[in-house]
DNA sequence: ATTATTGTTGGTAG
DNA sequence: TCTACCAACAATAA
């Protein structure tokens, strides 16, 4: 489901349910989700640990555990890759799918690939809960490590925890000269997080067309984009914390294509950049 | 039946 | 070492 705000909604999600929780239980088949790929002994390591604190870089999320914890179990890496989303179930209590970029008529742990029972003590009563992985295309990663994962390590900064220098990306945008700035946005070592959608909403509110080179970005516009990524990243973070997951499109441009411009009213176009699928306005955003 | 989908990675070539 | 391009991964939904 996810680029950044879906991924904090995400972390703010498990920061609630699982931070001071023990894992009791864990349940996974999938050798192609979870590392050690050997599922035995990735239950086998995880189980006992207690998570002390959930955080975010980019679309990855970490878990970190006690400092107890064998060294090679100290921390859980987490990428939700196209269609990963966690559910919450509280003992005795209906399990009902909540991933808000789902439809509600598809709601379903039909692809459930891990669980994690947990128990945790709220106002002094210990209660017994389950945090639910599911994934239909099982292009998500969840990796026990010690140390810190290259994934990890190779991110550039977040836009939201480190925030976003424009000098810096100027100079890494100066070298790319055949890349799209649409493209380049996209870079998970340029800025951590920004996904197809994200890059796609902030190049219309700049009024730039993302076929643009990413070397022939001004420092104006590039101060404009970056103005644009947390409008953008902010206003999504706001309609998941909403929780109406009704919604079927809260984008302005993402996936509207034939519709009006919410600025000039001009039909959105569709195209393909990259290998992904991009929409403009091809009246108001123009070439750089 | 066909096309499209919010993402990453590993190979190859330059 | 850096950049660029592509196929692969999997399961729907329209």
């Amino acid at each position: 489901m996810p680029e950044l705000p879906e991924v904090e909604h995400t972390r703010r999600n498990l920061d609630r349910w699982m931070r001071g929780a023990t894992l009791k239980k864990v349940t996974t088949e999938d050798a192609r989700i979870v590392a050690p790929t050997k599922p035995s002994a990735f239950v086998r390591a995880l189980t006992g640990r207690t998570v002390t604190a959930v955080e975010r870089r980019g679309k990855w999320l970490r878990l970190l555990f006690e400092k107890e914890a064998p060294a090679k179990a100290r921390q859980l890496f987490v990428h939700l890759g196209m269609t990963g989303w966690f559910e919450h179930a509280i003992a005795g209590q209906e399990e009902v799918a909540t991933n808000p970029l789902q439809s509600a008529g598809s709601r379903s742990l039909r692809f459930e690939r891990a669980r994690f029972a947990i128990t945790r003590t709220v106002r002094g009563k210990t209660r017994q809960e389950s945090v639910i992985y599911v994934d239909p295309r099982r292009w998500g990663r969840i990796i026990l490590a010690g140390d810190d994962i290259p994934a990890w390590t190779s991110l550039g900064p977040d836009p939201l925890v480190d925030g976003i220098d424009v000098a810096r990306l100027a100079k890494k945008f100066a070298r790319r000269k055949k890349q799209s700035i649409k493209e380049a946005l996209m870079d998970q070592t340029v800025l951590a997080g920004v996904g197809n959608i994200q890059a796609i909403e902030a190049l219309w509110k700049s009024k730039i067309d993302p076929r643009s080179g990413a070397s022939a970005i001004g420092p104006k516009d590039l101060a404009s984009i970056a103005k644009s990524l947390r409008w953008t990243i902010e206003r999504t973070l706001d309609d998941l914390a909403k929780g109406d997951d009704g919604v079927d499109n809260p984008f302005k441009v993402y996936g509207r294509k034939g519709e009006p411009c919410p600025r000039c009213k001009t039909p959105l176009e569709r195209f393909d950049l990259g290998g992904r699928t991009t929409t403009i306005c091809p009246a108001c955003q123009t070439l750089r």
